[in-house]
DNA sequence: AAAAAGTTTGCAAACGTTTGCATTTGCGAT
DNA sequence: ATCGCAAATGCAAACGTTTGCAAACTTTTT
């Protein structure tokens, strides 16, 4: 008896002396065949390890079995895809879109004009797509959000805008950052980041909230590049040029990592002479010496929760922004 | 006039007056049509801005246009994908695929049996692997390999084993390690990392040559998982419990992240009592305190060739292993 | 014993391309 | 005018599936 390999519905179907239909039904399961014919077909596919052929089977569907996931690179063209906490974000991704059976395909954008994102879902090369990180691509990303369905967007809901969201809250978690630093009677803060980015923004927002419950004087802000070498020079030249604040809130926790560096480097001390906030908690947080307080967000869960919106804006349904509750977490560095 | 978008060939074949095989041509800029129809047509395509059906043509051309990138999680189940290093390389994959027009279909494997590998490359959902660290899958790797041919690995290429490696001459990396702390006088050395790994195997004996030849006291092994975490805890524990070395070769730069904090946590001074090397130069290389003194492997440089052999396999030509010069940077731990 | 109802199978179309081959068209040479 | 040849276009098959509908077979009902 030949063993040979079945390397389609026509192959099988001639050894099981069936008709294709009747294959492609039985090995869906379908109850329109007889049980015994699906199970004699089935074991045949097994013997002669029949695998389908996924690309005629998707387009048949007219779908694609893969979701495109998104990094567009709009303010930093050069490290965003290794900053750590997007890294997780997009390992977390990747398994809970497995669990679902769908691929994950990767994109690196440098937006160079305003119709990447049209050409990348009307290329017809995935199903749905998660967007990480809004980068200053908002504007283009709510234009495409309006008349594609399926495009979730890691980052912040802001009023007016309707694209679907999932993030931690920002305000909440900037407010939760200077909060902390002015209970321990920090005076005189400075919030690091480039404002310009949507989440950024709404972080400092939370930030000059608390400052201003507090009745402290108004916190000031030191926009800056996301990469270490660029925070950390901004962080440095800032240190030396300007009073020395004695409270942080960094953007990110790699800029956290900068000014750890930074304020080592000048001489100061961390947490006595400045406190430093981050803001992630990826896995280097602990690592740093002092070991980084920052504020958590959750990739997991958020991963978990894009995908879930995202299956349903696929069947159709509706599905309204997710916003994660950030945390302080509690380390040596404030 | 109508400004409908088409979405296939016929709509547009009925548009411009010509049949389908003629458009199919002309967007292909086949010489075969008159170069006044080709305008024409194409002027057409981009007024009713279409967009060719990708699942289509791939299907008909028995091709995917994308690219398995597979991380096998073997030792370590959590946190391999997070690991910087990997990150950058992949990042780095997806810009060399996407200057060839590829996708890159992103897969985390945590290896359950001996068959995942095989499933995924006869999936036919991608048209090339390149499998991200051999983890302790290189059995399975080579298996496959031996029968199919547009398969790449990262890592180790072990006498004996075939499967097509890009990889940095780790051998000649572990020995560099060495070699740099024996010329500053140091005579007690240990490295951390498991050598069971392939990649750390190599850099082991590389280590352990460089002793010999210097005439120094036999090196001693900490095997140690990579994650951040276990390799703190196995780092502080070896010292609590161990005779205390003066030089330390880390397996990767997280472990050699960990050992700077484990051995600053015990009260030890960095590179005055402890002088420590890592792997990799990924970017927090720079930013530890003290930063790290480190073996770089070149990414950029490293991703390239993979996609260069995998082109190259996939156009059924033949090609040969590659190993990169991986080099010392100097910085201020060691 | 025939009709009705239910169960199982097969036929054929469709998805949107590409491409070998046949056909038509245009044009210069006879 | 007719033929021949090259250039341009069209026809139709094929890629491997899924699925609506019709056909065949089996069982139940009258």
């Amino acid at each position: 008896m030949k063993r040979q390999k079945a390397s389609s519905l026509a192959d099988l179907s001639a050894l099981a002396g069936v008709s294709i239909s009747t294959v492609s039904r039985a090995l869906a399961d379908n109850p329109l065949v007889a049980i015994a014919t699906r199970d004699k077909i089935k074991q045949l596919a097994r013997e002669h390890d029949f695998q389908i052929n996924v690309a005629a089977r998707n387009f048949r569907l007219r779908r694609t079995g893969a979701v495109g996931v998104i990094l567009p690179l709009g303010h930093e063209t050069e490290q965003h895809l290794t900053d750590p906490f997007f890294m997780s974000l997009i390992a977390s991704l990747a398994d809970a879109l497995a669990d679902q059976g769908y691929d994950l395909l990767l994109s690196r954008v440098i937006p160079s004009n305003d119709t990447w994102l049209k050409a990348f879902v009307e290329s017809g090369k995935v199903d749905g797509v998660i967007i990480v990180g809004q980068s200053d691509q908002i504007d283009v990303i709510e234009k495409v959000s309006a008349q594609y369905g399926p495009l979730i967007v890691w980052g912040a809901s802001i009023p007016g805008y309707s694209q679907l969201t999932v993030g931690s809250d920002n305000f909440e978690g900037g407010r939760l950052a200077a909060q902390h630093l002015l209970s321990q009677g920090r005076k005189k803060l400075t919030f690091v980041g480039n404002p310009a980015v949507p989440e950024f923004e709404a972080r400092f927002a939370g930030f000059n909230l608390a400052i201003a419950q507090s009745g402290a004087p108004q916190g000031s802000v030191l926009p800056s590049h996301v990469t270490p070498e660029a925070s950390y020079a901004t962080v440095r030249d800032y240190l030396r040029d300007e009073a020395v604040p004695d409270g942080i809130v960094a953007a990110s926790d790699v800029i956290a990592l900068s000014a750890l560096r930074a304020i080592a480097d000048h001489g100061l001390r961390v947490p006595d002479d400045v406190a430093v906030v981050g803001y992630d908690d990826v896995f280097i947080a602990e690592q740093t010496t002092p070991s980084l307080t920052t504020i958590r967000q959750d990739v997991v869960l958020g991963a978990q929760m894009m995908v879930d919106l995202l299956f349903q804006r696929m069947a159709g349904e509706d599905a309204a922004s997710i916003s994660l509750q950030p945390t302080l977490v509690l380390r040596a560095s404030a």
